[in-house]
DNA sequence: AATTCACTGTAGC
DNA sequence: GCTACAGTGAATT
């Protein structure tokens, strides 16, 4: 089921089955609004506070749980590269970009946090967001 | 300083 | 299997 969540830098909606989190998208501004553990999270987010992570969708891949312990790893305000990631989890910056795009769970995993080596690096939902956020956090 | 280019590994079909 | 990428560093102009 889809819900909204209205946030200081946008509208998020995400897609909550009432057990887990199973996606979150920054584009589809459809559903209700409700207090659950994702809206929860965000509002705690953006409030500059860290709380742990609502239950969430298993990876689709094995590659995946790495890659979210290699994200969350990366404190609020600090910043990643492609090739730096790539290298902690044995991969290429190429296919670690990739998988980055495929996350489900922008946001709440901050695949946001990892730029390019001399240039800002791609997002899924477009750089807009990403720039937003990243200044969101640089506070 | 700008552009081209081969290499790369993952996901999705 | 095959293809499309959210990248990178070296080689070339």
């Amino acid at each position: 089921m889809l819900y909204l969540f209205d946030s200081p830098l946008g509208l998020i909606s995400y897609d909550w089955d009432g057990e887990v989190c199973q996606s979150i998208s920054l584009d589809n501004h459809i559903g209700e609004k409700q207090k659950d553990p994702v809206s929860q999270w965000l509002q705690h987010y953006f409030q500059g506070e860290s709380l742990t992570l609502p239950p969430l969708a298993d990876p689709t891949t094995p590659f995946q749980i790495k890659l979210r312990l290699g994200l969350l790893s990366i404190p609020r305000g600090e910043v990643s590269t492609y090739g730096e990631l790539s290298e902690a989890l044995n991969t290429s910056p190429r296919a670690l970009g990739q998988a980055l795009g495929a996350n489900p769970f922008p946001i709440l995993i901050p695949c946001h946090r990892v730029i390019g080596a001399d240039s800002l690096g791609g997002y899924a939902f477009g750089t807009d967001w990403k720039k937003r956020l990243l200044n969101f956090e640089k506070l």
